[in-house]
DNA sequence: AACGAGAGCAACCGCGCGAGG
DNA sequence: ACCTCGCGCGGTTGCTCTCGT
């Protein structure tokens, strides 16, 4: 037995509205709002429409100060920031971005900034394979002339080599197969791994958008519900690799400034996703986390293994920074006008130090 | 110019939740 | 306490457009 339909779907038009039937809903709930009851709505209106599709249209298309196009860096930014925290919950990470619905930053998400991230990811992983293959035929060559010289060098090499042990004997790996990755990258705790050792402040301008309220979210029912039981922003993880070994066993106490992650000398100037992209995936020392997608799901143990570690277990490690008042949402009113709702708009004040 | 593939986006679907009876 | 109904959400689908061949 399924649930009942909310409406006669044999009556009712599907597909892209009309400009009639747009100006229809929206001139009636510019004057009457919506009365309370999208189901009624388009029966009263003489729409053959579901009053779930009226509501979309209304909420994504028709309602007033919607924003369409680009999305600015500093947006991109926000979402990032807000994916970490509470994943694909876009409707709160919309009323963080006035103007953008949710479908708008879903569709953005999906389409576009996940390709964005994944995009400059394999280039450089090409581009540092590629590299390490003509390095070592170099350094192959050479030892067929077998001259101690060359010896020197390739010990040099592999010091080199040693010294960045995440592309060990890069020449001699098959290929990496790409296809294989892609479900990996597919789930939303992959990515929300990812941007967390992105850190969550993506460019150096960004005060002002890496936002988030806690109230709100703590206060949404179904963020209860989605099995995170505590909406709390991670520490962002980046930046100081002794430190960070510390807060992955548990040492959250010495993670100084650690909700907001220093660029200014890892990735001065950078631009999230772009070169702060690059700096995090081949110039960290761990860049192991967050990266699992990569190389299996890993964290360190006390002495410097790699254990396993999903991401309720990095949730456990959050805490909540400070909070500033800054932020508001809209909410339609039933007389159509759109009510400022403020709400304590949680922003990533830091450095600070962690909430007990 | 025609065609196919891929990207982007609007819209739909199904489910969980809360309110109200 | 239980049931029904509407709302809101996230995931998915499918249409349209663009670009490459």
């Amino acid at each position: 037995m399924g649930r009942a339909p909310c409406c006669d779907k044999a009556n009712v038009k599907k597909g892209p509205w009309s400009p009639e039937e747009d100006a229809t809903l929206k001139s009636y709930i510019e004057e009457n709002g919506t009365g309370g009851n999208w189901i009624a709505l388009p029966q009263k209106i003489g729409l053959k429409r579901c009053g779930k599709s009226c509501r979309l249209r209304w909420l994504n298309y028709l309602r007033p100060n919607i924003k369409h196009g680009e999305f600015s860096e500093e947006e991109d930014n926000v979402i990032c920031s807000l994916y970490i925290s509470i994943g694909s919950r876009w409707s709160i990470i919309a009323a963080q971005l006035p103007g953008r619905t949710d479908n708008d930053i879903k569709n953005y998400w999906n389409t576009r900034l996940k390709k964005k991230l994944l995009g400059k990811q394999r280039k450089e992983v090409q581009a540092r394979r590629d590299h390490a293959i003509q390095k070592q035929q170099e350094m192959m060559k050479k030892k067929v002339m077998g001259n101690q010289e060359t010896s020197v060098m390739l010990s040099v090499d592999c010091n080199n080599v040693n010294q960045n042990p995440y592309w060990p004997d890069l020449a001699v790996l098959p290929p990496i197969p790409y296809s294989n990755q892609e479900p990996r990258f597919n789930d939303h705790t992959s990515f929300r791994k990812l941007l967390i050792n992105l850190g969550g402040k993506f460019s150096d301008n960004d005060h002002d958008h890496n936002t988030l309220d806690p109230d709100l979210i703590s206060n949404d029912p179904q963020f209860h519900s989605n099995g995170i039981s505590s909406l709390q922003p991670l520490p962002l993880i980046v930046k100081n690799s002794h430190h960070d070994l510390d807060a992955l066993n548990g040492n959250i106490s010495q993670l100084p400034n650690n909700n907001h992650c220093n660029m200014d000398d890892q990735a001065e100037g950078s631009t999230f996703p772009g070169e702060f992209m690059e700096e995090m995936l081949y110039n960290i020392p761990q860049r192991h986390d967050g990266l699992e997608f990569l190389y299996g799901d890993t964290r360190f143990s006390t002495n410097g293994e790699l254990i396993s570690m999903d991401w309720g277990e990095m949730n456990s490690l959050a805490y909540l920074p400070p909070i500033d008042s800054c932020c508001e949402t809209s909410t339609l009113q039933p007389t159509g006008n759109v009510q400022k709702v403020g709400f304590e708009g949680l922003r990533y004040m830091g450095p600070e130090a962690p909430r007990q």
